[in-house]
DNA sequence: ATCGAGATCACA
DNA sequence: GTGATCTCGATA
């Protein structure tokens, strides 16, 4: 297996998301095929980052080489996922946004509480729950086999890929580094982000 | 010490 | 539209 992406520099972190589109995630008993990722630059302004801010406990192994895990929580609840890529001191790394469930369909369906097939994998949280990926992954190589997740190329890479801005974030809106394989219905239909629209209480009255 | 917002998901 | 309740940065 040749992991040509591991090999892009960060500044071409963008080409490094499209190529791992069609890409097999093998994890716990189950195969999900990436059908959909975002990019986020470790170089200059990414506002959108967790590593823009430089080095936190959390983001520490987004400093690290390419080919390892980034898990992060989110929202208290859930685990999302990246693969670090560029050089080492740079914060790139490629975001696994969707996918869809190809290898093991009884025990994904067993992991979450889903109507349809389509759905067991079409966000960024439902793959880690599909795949039974933990914290534990956090800082894992994907490349080397000693991780609980290992990567397969696509015999044929994706027919055509779709870009544009990525999701649930409110900076950088310009930037089209969500990737996406045409047409392919696990992946989320875009939802614009409306900045500061839930508020718990009521504005004080004037 | 406390607060607000966030790369989310399932359900009503 | 709502709630779950972690992590970080800003404020005090």
């Amino acid at each position: 297996m040749s992991y040509d992406w591991a090999k892009l520099p960060a500044d071409r972190v963008d080409e490094a998301a499209r190529s791992l589109l069609g890409w097999r995630l093998n994890a716990g008993g189950v195969t999900v095929r990436l059908t959909e990722v975002e990019a986020y630059s470790g170089l200059g302004k990414d506002p959108a980052s967790h590593a823009h801010r430089g080095m936190t406990n959390r983001n520490e192994v987004m400093f690290g080489p390419a080919g390892f895990l980034y898990v992060y929580q989110i929202y208290g609840m859930y685990l999302c996922a990246n693969i670090v890529c560029g050089e080492p001191g740079v914060a790139a790394a490629v975001l696994l946004r969707a996918g869809e469930v190809v290898d093991g369909l009884d025990v994904a369906r067993g992991r979450r509480t889903v109507r349809k097939d389509l759905d067991l994998a079409s966000g960024p949280a439902k793959i880690m729950q599909v795949l039974a990926l933990t914290k534990a992954a956090n800082g894992t190589s994907v490349i080397d086999g000693t991780g609980p997740l290992t990567l397969t190329r696509p015999l044929e890479p994706p027919q055509e890929i779709s870009a544009g801005p990525r999701v649930g974030v409110t900076s950088a809106h310009d930037v089209p580094w969500r990737f996406w394989i045409t047409g392919d219905p696990t992946v989320s239909a875009y939802r614009r982000h409306v900045p500061g629209k839930t508020r718990k209480t009521p504005a004080p009255g004037r």
